[in-house]
DNA sequence: CAAACATATGAACAAATGCTCATATGTTAA
DNA sequence: TTAACATATGAGCATTTGTTCATATGTTTG
């Protein structure tokens, strides 16, 4: 292994101090594993159509499925990966269930990649 | 159609008028691809190492590979992605290929995203 | 120029993802 | 309790995605 180091860059002394700091301030396994699910849940223009609707007004299932033209079970399944994220909630009102949204972190994130992608 | 609304929600009144507000502020088809797309990036953990790798230091390709302990060719792959989005920018300098991050958006996500992950 | 190094890229393959269909669960009203 | 409505969920399937392997491109040095 170290002599393998040795094969790779020139400048291998600059580099390996590079790679230390780099490494230093990186977050654990698991705190990169949960950033890249929950951005994962984010990246779904489904799952997007989904929170912008839920910006305007806390809604029921039957309601997002005919707002975004999809089927109930579409929507579902999606609903229930946005709870897991924490991204939802939603409570009961007779027989349907009105989901909203969980925080401001959702606004403030979408906000930010409006604002990347208007360059 | 008509016909079919009646069938769904029984307060369809309530319902219809829901939809239609709901429907009148959301983004066009492009932008929610777009959105869903920039989130997609960021949605995955090799790629969010390497842009905490890019919070440190700007850092050549074969440094990424060692600090991440990955192949040349999958980081390689993944900048590609990362340049796409416009996430990271890069500079030759010899035979090398430093990548930085391209502009204070990427952190801001992130650091959303860290927040909303300690709930 | 040729050799060595650094990076990029295309094809292939396994794993993950989103939708559909059928059906289960839960709620209300007759 | 039964029927009707609203939502949830499991299996199956087609598509997408991330990695590997082989190789191409680009840069510097002898």
């Amino acid at each position: 292994m170290a002599e393998n180091e040795i094969e790779k860059c020139e400048v291998e002394e600059i580099h390996v101090d590079k790679v230390r700091a780099v490494t230093k301030n990186m977050p654990d396994e698991d705190e990169l594993y949960d950033l890249a699910e929950l951005f994962k849940v984010f990246g779904d223009s489904t799952r997007m159509r989904i929170l912008f609707a839920l910006f305007e007004a806390d809604i029921c299932v039957c309601d997002i499925a005919e707002t975004l033209n999809m089927t109930q079970s579409a929507i579902s399944h999606q609903l229930k990966i946005l709870k897991q994220a924490k991204l939802v909630n939603f409570r009961r009102e007779g027989k349907s269930v009105i989901y909203f949204l969980a925080d401001d972190h959702v606004r403030t994130i979408i906000d930010q990649g409006r604002e990347h992608i208007e360059e």
